[in-house]
DNA sequence: TATAACATGTAAGCTGTTACATGATTAC
DNA sequence: GTAATCATGTAACAGCTTACATGTTATA
């Protein structure tokens, strides 16, 4: 999977594994994380099997650059990802939900703090969102007007995020008043 | 993760790793599920640890079942990890927003399909949310009335599922008719 | 008579996390 | 001077998935 992020990313630009880590914590990362030694070392393997190549550029003074450029084959591959239609729904693992799950016999005061914390959590979350939006319109403007097409799929799932933090709000908030009661 | 849903589980009654895997497939699996595979290899490392133990019991005609009960030890690293509060939000891996996030120079009928696929099986598992409600219902005040307690919690698990679903479902509608335009 | 449900396991492999490791530049 | 940002990597391990493997009983 990280794999079709990266050469989804690629698709756009060539870039380094440190600007799709970037791009990753800013756009992806509400429905999709990866930490950045994953990302070099799928990079690594993609290079291998000739997905992307990749040019080593040495800058003096600043730091060294590994700049990667997606292949046809790689093109092909994120074609054929897309092409193949998801038929079941994506599964989810929550481990805040499980906690709540098993939570009957908890102290009142423990699992209140708890709550506290994620309904704070989600709502930092949610106002975060707001920022990023205007954040992705400036940074395709003044970068790449070619991908005024792509940024209307990337705001509809910034769209899901605020949905899926509302609604997670809205839970916790109905969750403390029956755990107060 | 899936070690402390087993003591959760085990801290109710004993039972096999058979049972818990239904249990997970009907009460938790909207926010996590496991294969019986990792579920029966848990089990095993979970009572090398003493955090459970087992009796295997030779029915005759029946299937042999390996009943697991949860020893003082497994209450202690359950009631650790419930009295550690998270600090951080739950981790979102959903690769269906991926898709999306890349879709913008997806063919439009394609799009649709997998739309229109995607909101019906949201729309499949919304309804049986609805009968699920009963089905947990029945079960503790048939088997174990001790549990009333923990139905309410489940319940409010279950009640996330349901704006999970809705929310899911809303943005789908949303983007079906984006792209229609 | 064939399919679903009951019931338990092993093994290989893939994915992903955490920790270890290094070094330069820039801003405060 | 010290913390943050830029920049790239390796290694060990944990967690999870997929496939292989077997056998019974009840139901349609």
């Amino acid at each position: 999977m990280i794999k079709n992020i990266l050469l989804g990313l690629l698709n756009y630009f060539p870039m380094t594994g440190y600007d799709m880590k970037q791009m990753i914590d800013e756009s992806t990362a509400h429905f999709w994380h990866a930490h950045h030694s994953q990302i070099y070392t799928s990079l690594r393997e993609m290079e291998k099997d000739g997905w992307v190549v990749s040019q080593f550029i040495k800058n003096e003074g600043q730091p060294d650059r590994r700049v990667y450029t997606i292949t046809p084959e790689g093109q092909k591959i994120l074609k054929e990802w897309l092409a193949k239609p998801m038929t079941g729904l994506p599964p989810i693992k929550d481990e805040f939900i499980v906690r709540v799950f098993f939570s009957a016999h908890r102290d009142k005061e423990e699992i209140l703090s708890e709550l506290f914390i994620q309904r704070q959590l989600h709502q930092q979350h949610l106002a975060e969102y707001g920022q990023l939006d205007m954040h992705i319109r400036q940074k395709i403007q003044i970068d790449h007007r070619g991908l005024l097409q792509d940024a209307r799929f990337w705001k509809a799932t910034l769209d899901m995020g605020k949905r899926y933090e509302q609604a997670y709000l809205d839970w916790i908030s109905e969750l403390i008043e029956m755990v107060e009661s």
